[in-house]
DNA sequence: CACCCTCGCGCC
DNA sequence: AAATGGCGCGAGGGTG
C-alpha cells in the first residue's frame, strides 16, 4: 500500500487510494503517525529532502517510502537519459508529452530567483502535486517493470528513498561533536584563538622559519607557485609544490613548511569559524546530498562531513549514559568485486576478515619483500596494490605486473572489470549490481575518440580519452555497487536499531549509532547481522562473498579501531 | 566585485 | 616514459 503526500505552500495534500484529504502540518502529522502505528504504508514523496525535515521536526519517523526524484534520477540513468531534468514537474511533463521544465536551481544555491523564474512546483495549471505524484510514480512502475531486473531496481530503488530518509534523519539528530575539546585541539596545535583572517602564533612561527630558510626573503607558504620558485632560487627544481615532492628535497625550508602545510589546512578547513558554522549544541549537522556522486555515493553540502579528518574524531564523543557504535566495512570493494564477478576462488580469500593479508597468501609465497617506489613493500602492501589496480585501473611502477600476477591468480575477478574497463573505451555504459547506471561519455569526448586518427598526436589523444574513460567505467562497476550495498544497509539498519539508537554518521562504508549504554550490545548485534543480509540480497543467497565489518561499541569515535 | 580555474590535500 | 577511481573545500591568482 502507498500513500501519496504532496506539499503545496505549507499546506499537504494526501492521496490514499481513491480517498483524497487536504491536512493542515499538525493534521498530517497526526494522520502519519496513525498511519505508522498500524501497517506501515509506502510514503511517495515527490522529494524527500524537501518535505521529511518538516515532519521530522514535528517528531514524526517514516519506515518506508518512494522518492519520485531520487528514483527518476536513477531511472534516467539506466534508460541512458541522465541529463534529463528529473523533477517532479519534468517528469509529469513527459508523461503528458508537454514541454519539459528545467529542474529547479537546488536549495542550497543561494540565488535569487530571476524575475522570470516561477517558484513552486512548475506543474500545468490545474495540477496538483499529489495528482502528479500519481502520474508519475505509475510510469515509474511501467518503467521498472520493463527492465531486465525489475527485482534489483525495485531493491535500489526502496534502499536508494530508505538513505533518503536516513539523510534528513542524521541531519536532524546529528553527530555528537564536543565544540571544547575542538578548541583545546586547536589551541594546544595552532596557539590561542585569533580573530578570523588572521594567522595563529604557531603558523606565524613556521612562516618566519621558512622565510629565514630562504635567505630572510619573505615567502608565503600558502602559495604554490611562491614555493616552487623559491626553491628554485636554491637552485632545487621541482615539479610542483605538493607534500610528497617537497620530502624527498633536502633542505632546511622543508620541515617547517611541511609543518605549515598540515596545520594551516587544519585552521582552514575545521579551525575555529568552522566550529562556529557548524557545531550548535554539542551536534554537527552537515547536510547530505544522497545519490550526489555520479557513482551512488553521497555527497555533502558544506562542513565536509564526508572529509572530517581522523585526527578530529576525538571531538566525536556519545553522551553521558550513551555509546557511539562505530561499523565500517572491511575491505568492500574487492569484496563487491568479488561476487560481481562470481569468483569462487577470490570469494574464499573473502573468508578472512583481512581481505589482503589473505589475498597475499594466495599470491606470493611467504615473506618476499621488493621494492615499490623506492620504498620497501611487504606481501600484504603489495597484494593490496594489485587490487587497487584492478579496481582503478593502476599500471605505474610494479603495478602492473602486480595485476598481471593477480590475473594469473583470479581470472575471472580481474576480467570482470576489464571488460567494464572496455565497454568505458568503446563509449558503451556499465551498471552496478541493482541497476545504477554510468553516464553516456561528453560530446567533446565522442569528437576526440570517434574520428579516424588525422595524426600520431591526435591518435595519442583519442586513445588517452578512451583509456580515461575506461579507468572511470572499469572502477564506477566497482564503487556503484558498493554504493548499493551501502545504501540496503542503511536501509535495513535504520528499520532494526532498537529504542533510542539512531544513526548519526554515514560515510560511504561505515555508519555510527548513537545508542542508549545499555543497548550498545544489541545494537552491534543488529549491525552485524544486517551486513550478513546485505550480500545476499545484493547477490543472491548462494553468494558465498563474505563482507564482514569492524563494529566497536566506544565513548569516542577515535577510539574505534 | 563576482566568477572561474588550479593546486593541494582531507576522506572513501 | 608514464599512465589509479570518486568527492569537497579553501586559498591563491587570474579575468572581466
Amino acid at each position: 500500500m502507498h500513500i501519496i503526500v504532496g506539499e503545496e505552500e505549507g499546506a499537504f495534500a494526501v492521496l490514499e487510494g481513491s480517498n483524497r484529504y487536504a491536512f493542515t502540518p499538525d493534521e498530517l502529522v497526526e494522520y502519519v503517525l496513525e498511519q505508522e502505528r498500524e501497517q506501515p504504508p509506502r510514503w511517495v514523496f515527490a522529494s524527500v529532502s524537501e518535505t521529511y525535515p518538516t515532519l521530522l521536526r514535528a517528531g514524526v519517523r517514516l519506515r518506508r517510502c518512494h522518492d519520485l526524484t531520487l528514483v527518476e534520477g536513477l531511472l534516467l540513468a539506466y534508460e541512458g537519459r541522465e541529463r534529463e531534468p528529473r523533477g517532479l514537474a519534468a517528469a509529469y511533463a513527459r508523461v503528458r508529452g508537454l514541454e519539459v521544465p528545467p529542474d529547479p536551481a537546488p536549495p542550497g544555491a543561494e540565488r535569487q530567483p530571476t524575475l522570470f523564474e516561477t517558484r513552486g512546483p512548475g506543474l500545468p495549471e490545474g495540477v496538483s502535486v499529489v495528482e502528479a505524484c500519481r502520474v508519475v510514480l505509475a510510469e515509474q512502475e511501467r518503467r521498472i517493470r520493463r527492465a531486465e531486473h525489475p527485482e534489483r531496481l525495485r531493491l535500489l530503488f526502496a534502499a536508494e528513498s530508505a538513505s533518503a530518509l536516513a539523510a534528513a534523519e542524521m541531519s536532524a539528530d546529528g553527530l555528537p561533536w564536543r565544540a571544547d575539546v575542538h578548541d583545546a585541539l586547536l589551541t594546544e596545535l595552532l596557539g590561542p584563538r585569533v580573530p578570523t583572517g588572521q594567522r595563529p602564533r604557531r603558523l606565524v612561527e613556521l612562516a618566519a622559519r621558512i622565510s629565514d630558510a630562504f635567505g630572510g626573503k619573505p615567502v608565503n607558504p600558502d602559495s604554490p607557485p611562491t614555493i616552487v620558485r623559491a626553491f628554485g632560487r636554491e637552485g632545487i627544481e621541482i615539479p610542483s609544490a605538493r607534500a610528497h615532492v617537497l620530502r624527498e628535497i633536502d633542505h632546511p625550508a622543508v620541515p617547517p613548511l611541511l609543518e605549515y602545510r598540515d596545520l594551516a589546512r587544519l585552521h582552514s578547513a575545521n579551525g575555529w569559524a568552522w566550529i562556529d558554522e557548524w557545531i550548535r549544541d554539542g551536534r554537527f549537522r552537515p547536510v547530505y546530498v544522497v545519490g550526489g556522486v555520479v557513482s551512488g555515493r553521497w555527497a555533502s553540502q558544506g562542513g565536509g562531513a564526508l572529509q572530517i579528518p581522523a585526527r578530529l574524531r576525538v571531538c566525536v564523543r556519545a553522551d553521558p549514559g550513551w555509546k557511539l557504535v562505530v561499523a565500517d566495512a572491511a575491505q568492500l570493494e574487492p569484496r563487491v568485486l568479488t561476487a560481481l564477478a562470481g569468483d569462487r576462488k577470490l570469494a574464499e580469500v573473502s573468508g578472512s576478515t583481512d581481505l589482503y593479508d589473505s589475498l597475499a597468501r594466495a599470491m606470493f609465497s611467504p615473506g618476499t619483500r621488493t621494492l615499490y617506489r623506492g620504498k620497501e613493500m611487504d606481501d600484504r602492501g603489495r597484494a593490496k596494490i594489485a587490487m587497487l589496480s584492478a579496481m582503478y585501473g593502476g599500471t605505474a611502477g610494479e603495478a602492473s605486473s602486480l595485476l598481471a600476477l593477480l590475473r594469473q591468480r583470479f581470472p575471472e575477478a580481474v576480467s570482470y572489470v576489464e571488460r567494464a574497463a572496455q565497454a568505458g573505451e568503446r563509449g558503451e555504459r556499465v551498471r552496478s549490481r541493482l541497476g545504477r547506471t554510468s553516464p553516456a561519455p561528453s560530446d567533446a569526448w565522442r569528437a576526440l575518440t570517434g574520428g579516424a586518427s588525422e595524426d600520431v598526436a591526435a591518435e595519442g589523444k583519442a586513445r588517452r580519452a578512451a583509456r580515461d574513460w575506461g579507468r572511470f567505467t572499469r572502477n564506477f562497476v566497482v564503487q556503484a555497487t558498493a554504493a548499493d550495498w551501502a545504501a540496503v544497509l542503511l536501509a535495513t539498519l535504520r528499520q532494526r536499531l532498537p529504542g533510542d539508537a539512531h544513526l548519526v554518521f554515514f560515510q560511504h562504508d561505515e555508519v555510527l549509532v548513537h545508542s542508549p549504554e545499555d543497548l550498545a550490545d544489541e545494537v552491534c548485534r543488529v549491525i552485524e547481522s544486517a551486513a550478513e543480509e546485505v550480500g545476499k540480497l545484493l547477490f543472491g543467497e548462494s553468494c558465498p562473498v563474505r563482507f564482514p565489518l569492524h563494529v566497536a561499541a566506544v565513548d569516542c569515535y577515535a577510539d574505534a579501531k
